[in-house]
DNA sequence: TCGAATATGTCAACATGGCTGACATAAATG
DNA sequence: CATTTATGTCAGCCATGTTGACATATTCGA
């Protein structure tokens, strides 16, 4: 599992390294990503990290382009987030490598994408399960919202 | 694969918690645990830290009487590294609840262990592959070394 | 046998990415 | 209008990694 992990953000690192940037941003970009007007609060429920950690990696990805804030209309309070078609791009960029090393380990492995994505799911506490599925899907709180 | 990964190593970090050590104790006492006698030269090549790095860790396991240095009888320039019985009760207390996590994941996904451990490997750089059996299966320098 | 290479330790400075606490501001809400 | 909420920001701390430089003991090769 360790060295699994290791490899698997490995790749990512690597190109990251280019803008100067951790796994932190690839963190956040990622899940920016992934729910496009996210607000800053439900971003740092998923990542589990404070908003002062955040912010230092907030703010470089805004400052070079990869995410931009946008006010809330219903909220005014609210800085939504998204990414750029700079942080897109590079969003895709990066979960190409881990995907395509995914679908290589599922080919080697002679094991279905359903079991190995059934194992890792049921690696994690079962009580965090259904919100990791959530944030997964990102049928998120950019639906979940409208409801409210 | 990061929620997997990170809950595969919350269960140990709270026992940590007890010594005031964290994963870089974990996977010191892990490696020495599984390979008395290891040089440090070798741990360093395993974990990929630089020695600096592994000097503030590796004293505090040693301090607390979890890991010992002897000198090596044929070079004594080694210093050679192990566990105490101390050491062994933690390492195996942590082990334990990892491997518990991976047989419920087992169970509970419908997968067989060989078919997640194939896929676990099948992450793995290929190059690095060999490296990793050797580290896990402790068939290591231990037993190259006598041949040397 | 002596000089070079090796194994290890250690000092100092620095980076990253977490953390806590305190406080500021703007907007929403009862 | 007072309180709560969403966010930002300042300052300092901690853990764990890094590089570079240098010290010591020991082994090894010419």
């Amino acid at each position: 599992m360790f060295f699994a992990y290791r490899d698997f953000v490995g790749d990512p690192d690597h190109v990251l390294e280019r803008y100067q940037f951790g796994r932190a941003h690839h963190r956040v970009l990622h899940f920016v990503f992934r729910h496009p007007e996210i607000r800053v609060a439900d971003l740092l429920d998923i990542l589990k990290i404070t908003k002062q950690s955040l912010a230092r990696v907030l703010k470089e990805l805004i400052d070079q382009g990869f995410i931009l804030q946008k006010e809330g209309q219903v909220d005014r309070r609210q800085r939504l987030l998204a990414v750029t078609d700079k942080g897109k791009a590079l969003a895709l960029e990066l979960a190409k490598l881990q995907t395509e090393r995914f679908a290589r380990a599922i080919a080697q492995s002679g094991t279905t994408r359903d079991q190995a994505v059934r194992f890792l799911y049921a690696m994690i506490d079962p009580e965090r399960r259904e919100d990791v599925t959530r944030m997964i899907t990102q049928a998120d709180r950019a639906l979940r919202g409208k409801e409210r």
